[in-house]
DNA sequence: TAGATTGTTAATCGATTAACAATC
DNA sequence: TAGATTGTTAATCGATTAACAATC
């Protein structure tokens, strides 16, 4: 009888395509708000021009809590705070990154993050040629003030963009310091306990994944 | 009653995820093989140590067209022998990066892609800051050079890394020159002729899954 | 031989796609 | 009202997992 779902309790997974698929979504919107010319969008327009199909857009954007208007579509700007809002990223998430080689000074200048919920405040490094310089904008400390300030700062999000050799010892630290989430950018299969969250982001396999597509249309047999 | 596959011409896809999952193992293997302890390897143990079920590695690894002896399990070296063959990794694909920025940067100097079969040649910008000098070890080019180097040289495949408004502009001329795949890392959704494969590269849909999971686990209610 | 492990066929599970009634 | 579009339930499809016979 009770209307909401406060106290049902239903995990409800959510699929990862389609987690996946939101920004994509946000961006389209963003730009389309930009413009300004359109108050409401159907789902077939924003299957055609993203290249998804209508039915899926609408699944989409039920999972994420979005409801439209039959014969309108679904407005713009509503559309755009649901998913900000079902992704949290009205709140914006701060998170450290360890390790300023060329792709954690990358990630440290590309400010696009902050779009999407996620804060880069700083970056830890042992080099002394990049402690305490800037990078992108972002400090760079040595790796041993990394517990004290972690903690302090109540930062929960890790970027681990160190040398292999290097990647558990540092995760280890991170954990240590109460950091929950930790985005792998290292070909290091990590050991966490189970409260922790690794996203392995593994570029060699969507280079596998491009490479073979490649070859398969390029020389179909033999 | 031919036995071999020669005319059968079964087109059978092959699942993105086992595409993804053959790097990890190759790698894993090539760690089992350099220290040279063991010839001959289980499902199982592959499993327990990659955290994936047996059953999957298995499954996989006939994907990959690698078969074992029961009892004895699979051979190391005849394992990754299958994965490189089977992934194409025999013959390094040569490659064109145009961006040198910071993430272009990181991707020149990235020497780890030679193992997955990626030979990153040379890097195109036209900044001229850039043009002339060498980013980790590859020469930079201006990118009016790129479409005679490309068609010379028979590249296929072409990283990108510029800015997103330049993204649709390069992409072009990449394809123009004929390049066949394009590994894309702006934001942008490249339209391309359908014999061209895009393999987008979208970190912050990444970000997503991994700052949202953060945020299921944390406060799971309300 | 006995037992572990592969190879293969079947069952399950979850995401995608289809169908269609509800509705503005 | 008529028609387009959403919302929801059902069907399909493909990847994962299970079961088990074959085999070294």
């Amino acid at each position: 009888m009770r209307e909401d779902k406060r106290d049902t309790q239903v995990i409800k997974p959510i699929p990862e395509p389609t987690l996946r698929r939101l920004p994509v979504y946000y961006q389209y919107l963003k730009k389309l708000h930009n413009e300004g010319k359109v108050d409401f969008i159907s789902a077939t327009q924003i299957g055609n021009d993203l290249n998804i199909i209508p039915i899926q857009v609408r699944k989409d954007l039920e999972i994420a809590e979005a409801t439209g208007k039959p014969k309108l579509g679904y407005s713009v700007t509503n559309l755009i705070k649901c998913i900000e809002e079902f992704l949290g990223w009205n709140n914006v998430t701060d998170a450290f990154l360890v390790g300023a080689g060329n792709l954690g000074s990358a990630l440290l200048g590309y400010n696009g993050f902050k779009e999407y919920g996620l804060n880069i405040i700083a970056g830890f490094d042992n080099d002394e040629n990049k402690v305490g310089k800037e990078i992108g904008g972002k400090m760079v400390f040595p790796i041993d003030k990394l517990p004290e300030m972690t903690r302090r700062m109540g930062i929960k999000i890790g970027i681990l963009t160190v040398p292999a050799p290097y990647a558990q010892e540092v995760a280890n630290i991170m954990i240590k310091a109460g950091i929950r989430a930790i985005w792998n950018f290292t070909h290091v299969k990590l050991n966490v306990p189970p409260n922790v969250i690794v996203q392995h982001e593994n570029l060699a396999a969507s280079l596998v994944v491009l490479s073979k597509r490649l070859r398969v249309m390029l020389k179909p047999d033999e």
